[in-house]
DNA sequence: CGATCAAGTGATATAATGTAACACCGAAAG
DNA sequence: CTTTCGGTGTTACATTATATCACTTGATCG
């Protein structure tokens, strides 16, 4: 238990979770969850923290000796096409998807102190906003990218 | 005119009024807008679509034998910091402020038709639903980023 | 069965984006 | 005048991401 979320809970259950959650999405949509790409994803999802694609890389290495950027960069875009984990754009680095099953691109919470990052629990309330906004210019809205930065509850309770 | 938001305006106009109150921006705060900074500056004006570093290294080098990437980095660090330029995230690339009095980082909205880039009027609606959901979770917010992808209103006519 | 076809992966190279570090110069402050 | 500091020049490098072609394997279909 090295960062500030994983004192809150069981952090290896948390993981099979998300994998048991991710073999039902493949399985319902026929997409394959090979070896690779599942390593990828627990890898990804080894911490709370948001990780870099070189740094998979540098994991991955450890137990393929083969393993080179494209093979990070593919197994990524297949998790990503899955909704399985989401990018943060403003660190360009990757995060486990906490519900996958909803069809929302999430927000994120990003922690300056600590580094953590968390999903916004709901974040239809903003993106109604932002379709309201984008109404005013005739703008017709895909997708929003929502990245707030700032620092989170423990480290708030650790500063005071 | 070669983008479609430029058919709807006079675009010297707009850059050197930009540059106006830039000048007036860094007279008040001390900040030297020097010649190089200018040059950029007026480069990342030069369309109303974002622009990347080296594209800006690109025509800077036309003028300037001896730019490098330090050279173009430093010049746009300085321009965020006086809040003259914005950083799209999702893009890597930089647009010019249409409002640098205000004390807000800006939204944006990204056409995937023509690539160009508007600015939210007001996202402050936004931004207070942010800070709402943000408090769900006990988070102080310092900034938030909000790049939304669609079609902006000219391509939507297009299209029809 | 055997051909073939597509998805996944291996492997190499390279592109695109961004920063570190040190040298130099010139204007402002003492 | 000289010291100092912000701005720039210059080189090298670090980080992030993609293109391309080869190979394998399991699915599909005549």
């Amino acid at each position: 238990m090295t960062d500030a979320i994983s004192h809150n809970h069981n952090h290896h259950q948390c993981v099979s979770d998300a994998i048991v959650s991710a073999e039902k999405i493949c399985d319902r949509s026929g997409a394959r969850l090979t070896d690779l790409r599942r390593r990828v994803f627990e890898l990804v999802w080894s911490g709370h923290k948001p990780i870099t694609a070189y740094e998979i890389l540098d994991l991955l290495k450890a137990e393929r000796r083969n393993a080179a950027p494209p093979t990070v960069y593919r197994a990524l875009d297949f998790l990503l096409e899955q909704h399985l984990i989401h990018r943060i754009e403003s660190l360009n680095a990757f995060i486990g998807c906490a519900k996958p099953d909803e069809d929302h691109r999430g927000g994120f919470l990003i922690c300056k102190e600590c580094k953590g990052v968390e999903e916004l629990r709901d974040s239809r309330p903003i993106r109604d906003a932002i379709k309201r906004e984008a109404a005013e210019s005739n703008f017709l809205v895909t997708t929003s990218m929502i990245e707030v930065l700032g620092v989170c509850a423990n480290c708030r309770t650790m500063a005071a």
